[in-house]
DNA sequence: GTATTTGCTGAACAGTGTTTAGTATAATTG
DNA sequence: CAATTATACTAAACACTGTTCAGCAAATAC
């Protein structure tokens, strides 16, 4: 009787091919001017059948976030696995910004749109809380060996991470050009400044 | 013959009004949940009035944003005004982090959301180009007179308006949960982040 | 072979930004 | 003052939006 195994499979097919779906949508047009009767479209569905695998346009949210934030710990421990600590965080603020410059779309539903997170907050607990914890273990790693000018490890995180999300979301929501014009020098001036950070924070 | 101007001035009171209407609600449910015909409702006009005066919905945003600025820079010169550039800085920092937590709603409007911005340039040179201005000449002149651990004027003026902008936005768009439950602690935590910062920048 | 459950649809509801034809009122002209 | 023109506004319409739900065909269960 493997029929019930089969429709398990299907649904969470079917909820996957939906994901892919909308995330593509959100990637090329925003998250706002997509339509659930868009998303239905590309998969040739009805509309109502979205609403029979995701309970509105959020749920399609958190699932689209739930995979960003993997690939983003994924781009972590790819491309910040220094042993030392202090040069691990220089890799991790690297990394963070590089990723946010390159997937604008994806950095936006992570950490910049509104929509949900306002409701409930078990979901960025697990969503989000992976790629902080790694940037947070870093950080504390840092002060236990006295790596860095700080002992206080949840303010020095916060600093660093509001530091590389202030960047890089200023120059996702075009406020940076008030003060860079030339858009090509935008990567460069950000890692410049990152960097002169991370100078002044980490001991010599 | 005072009759045109007196229908010029009718036509900037009625654009005022509209804004102002226009303003309380983006304040109240926000720019995206703040339709034209609720702002039409609200003075007693009919939607397609609103469109005589505004191009469109996004226009009113900008006229919006530019009061907005405006209010912020007032702040700046009423709570920023020490003569030493050091202690005018932490005192624009905090006079911001402050700003932005108790007017979250302007403070969307300015540097979060989407909108416009991506259009035109010239309105937000004009637009956040003083308030970014005051930041920035308190920043040249603690470089000027060796108060602070830079070199670079630019540079340094994005770290300090980054990390504030990081820490506020991050709150606002409720990021920080992960890291910081209790909602009353949030203040005390940005600003002792944003100190502690400021702490390591300058010199002693 | 009949009954039941499942998966999906298409239409409907209430809302959105925006455009436009039409209409009272006000201003100008003869 | 009367007739005409310009102005300010409205109501309705268009093409969308998220979401719900009655109904239906096909797969499953008995």
């Amino acid at each position: 009787m493997g029929v019930t195994e089969r429709k398990e499979r299907e649904k969470t097919e079917m909820r996957q091919l939906i994901l892919d779906a909308a995330l593509k949508m959100f990637l090329e047009v925003g998250y706002a001017k997509t339509s659930i009767r868009n998303i239905a479209d590309s998969i040739e569905y009805s509309p109502g059948t979205i609403y029979l695998y995701y309970k509105d346009k959020d749920e399609l949210l958190y699932g689209v976030q739930h995979q960003a934030y993997a690939k983003l710990l994924e781009v972590f421990q790819k491309k910040a696995k220094d042993k030392n600590p202090a040069k691990r965080l220089r890799e991790i603020c690297q990394a963070y910004i590089e990723f946010g410059l390159k997937n604008p779309g994806l950095y936006d539903l992570m950490f910049i749109i509104r929509s949900p997170m306002n409701v409930d907050e078990t979901i960025h607990k697990t969503n989000g809380g992976n790629c902080l914890g790694y940037l947070s273990q870093c950080v504390a790693e840092c002060i236990e060996q006295k790596l860095i000018k700080f002992e206080d490890a949840k303010s020095s995180t916060l600093q660093v991470w509001s530091l590389a999300h202030g960047l890089v979301s200023l120059d996702i929501r075009c406020r940076l050009r008030v003060m860079i014009q030339d858009e090509n020098a935008v990567y460069e001036m950000l890692g410049a400044t990152m960097n002169n950070y991370l100078d002044m924070v980490i001991n010599k």
